[in-house]
DNA sequence: TATGAATGAGAATTCATTCAT
DNA sequence: CATGAATGAATTCTCATTCAT
């Protein structure tokens, strides 16, 4: 492929990442995404087949990034484990906040069926295994619960940061708690954190 | 208003309920609707002004219709102090479970900006209020833990019910867990309720 | 339906029905074919499901208004059985002359493998059973050979008096015959005539 | 022109005769002819100027081919007179099934007003010729009819191989008659080889 | 000569919305 | 109140052709 070719490549993913984070595959027009990467419409679907092809490749640019990100929790070693619920959490609303298109794509993806994102399974797979690891290791050591599998512990944590960011709108409209603020997020991370520690009292 | 209109309005917004739930805004069809209703398409534009309109009006209806479902958490007695945790995780995640238009709706709304649902502020705050109550006395009492406030609390099952229903699909994708399934549903929720759990041990 | 959309069908045929004579299915323009009918585009999607339906439409309504125009044929009777040959090449020249939309949509559709024309089968069998009657009636009397079953014999007829006028533009070049002249019509109708005549001398 | 250029040359020709001979001139695709031949589609542009440029040189082709098949008539003679009317017609017969592209690209050129084969005029006059001066012998000899030119007598014989071929489609809807099958073929030729004998009985 | 990249005009089809009865 | 007919602006996607290397 030629520069040129990349650079378009390139444009076009971008451009297309913001569209569909921003208004979901059905609500995003390829027209709007060829203009805003500055290119011919054609490019777009002798790039990526059509508008499904162009959104599965954001879909997987974006989980590829975030693997990326994801990847300093590989960084944790034994000495973590008494702060690891802590650790992981942050590292998760962290990412969240600085890549809001992850949990917009996830949920447009979800609200779509899943079209698109078959074929991706497995992509964060070494992240949960070492923190796996860590865990069970946590477990025997009696800093984690013998009898709540790492499912359930990851689950938690996943669903906490998740949620903290993408129901921020109708959370604060229900309950009357604003997410975007840091200090409320600090404070149910923190609640989140002493409820899940083995020495709870 | 005539006892035919309001059975036009009536399966209107039944049928608009559950197109805009199943494909969103964008993705619903003014259409399908209709034909699904049994009506001219004209009766909608009559009764709601137009696609926005009727989708506010569906999001409204949703959530009334949820509120009231969640009422039943009202009955809660002190006596319920010791599985309150239980307790309210078990109602949400049944109620995503048989209203998935609920947490669809949800999601739309948080990705689109929150513009339908504004005004719909408050119509849970009753549920709310009585399960503060029995948490504060719960902490008093020794069941929960004195740093953790009621929101902290609360926001851990709501997300965790939602989150558990909302992203199956990609969820499975990522780390294999099959919330489909309700024995995988029951193992998580008992891990979070082990978690959460004063007698931690 | 109503009178309007009855008249606004009729339009969208017409249009329909000349475009695709001259250009084919895929050269004719769906766009064209609503101006030309002075009717949005839309009707014909409405009327049609989509540009094949319109096609295959526009084909069953040649091949009726063909058999319409077929059925003189039908009142051919006994006493015209010596002048049997002559009467039926006369009739299907005329036809196609009169009607160039038949042989094109004829050679369009069989140029692109007659996946428009299914289900048009049998339109015209009456007039080929009379036909065939008349034939065999003769075969008995001695006005025809023996040998030559009635599909040999109709067969020419159909051959010559659509190659006739389809054909002309190559026929020209090649061979130097113009059959958009009368009178070598004539002349190559009369050979054909002779040649088929039993009194062969 | 280099050895390499010519190749190029033959092999966007024979792509492009399939393609055309499949598709007309406005089915076929210019993307479609490049990847078949295996050559940049700018090739196709140097050689042939545009698309309708390489639809006419493909007619040229494909005529010419025809020629020499058709040179084997030449080399009927006196001999062969009695059967003169049965050698022509399975010669042609033979010549539509084996190159379909003939009867095709014939048919799209007469559908299209004859516009790319202006220029093409008088390719396969020697034939005639020939075949000329061997029915008027016949004729003299008695083996055909006097007040037949030969005009009538090529041109029946012309027709119904052409059509035999050309019109197996809608034929077999309209008539029942499946000229895709040999035998069929052969019924209808023996037919018309009786009819246009001269002692007929 | 040869090629991959790029384009603009246009192709079919769909949609939310309004008109006329 | 109710409906079938109608519309114009999009929307996705394709095509013949040209550019740049």
């Amino acid at each position: 492929m030629q520069q040129r070719a990349i650079q378009t490549r390139h444009a076009i993913l971008a451009a297309a990442r913001t569209e569909f984070s921003l208004k979901g595959f059905h609500g995003a027009r390829v027209d709007t995404i060829a203009a805003e990467a500055g290119v011919n419409k054609q490019r777009l679907y002798a790039n990526f087949k059509n508008k499904a092809g162009l959104f599965a490749a954001v879909l997987k640019a974006v989980f590829t990034d975030l693997a990326r990100e994801e990847n300093e929790l590989l960084k944790l070693s034994m000495r973590d484990i008494p702060r690891l619920t802590k650790l992981i959490l942050d590292c998760y609303v962290s990412l969240h906040t600085r890549h809001p298109e992850f949990w917009r794509l996830l949920a447009w993806e979800n609200l779509e069926g899943g079209q698109h994102s078959a074929g991706l399974a497995g992509l964060k797979d070494p992240v949960l295994t070492h923190l796996r690891r860590l865990y069970e290791r946590g477990q025997k050591s009696g800093h984690f619960l013998k009898n709540v599998p790492f499912e359930g512990f990851i689950f938690n944590l996943l669903a906490v940061s998740y949620f903290m960011v993408s129901n921020r709108l109708t959370l604060k409209q229900s309950t009357g708690l604003d997410c975007s603020r840091p200090e409320v997020r600090k404070i149910l991370c923190e609640a989140v954190v002493r409820q899940l520690r083995k020495d709870y009292k």
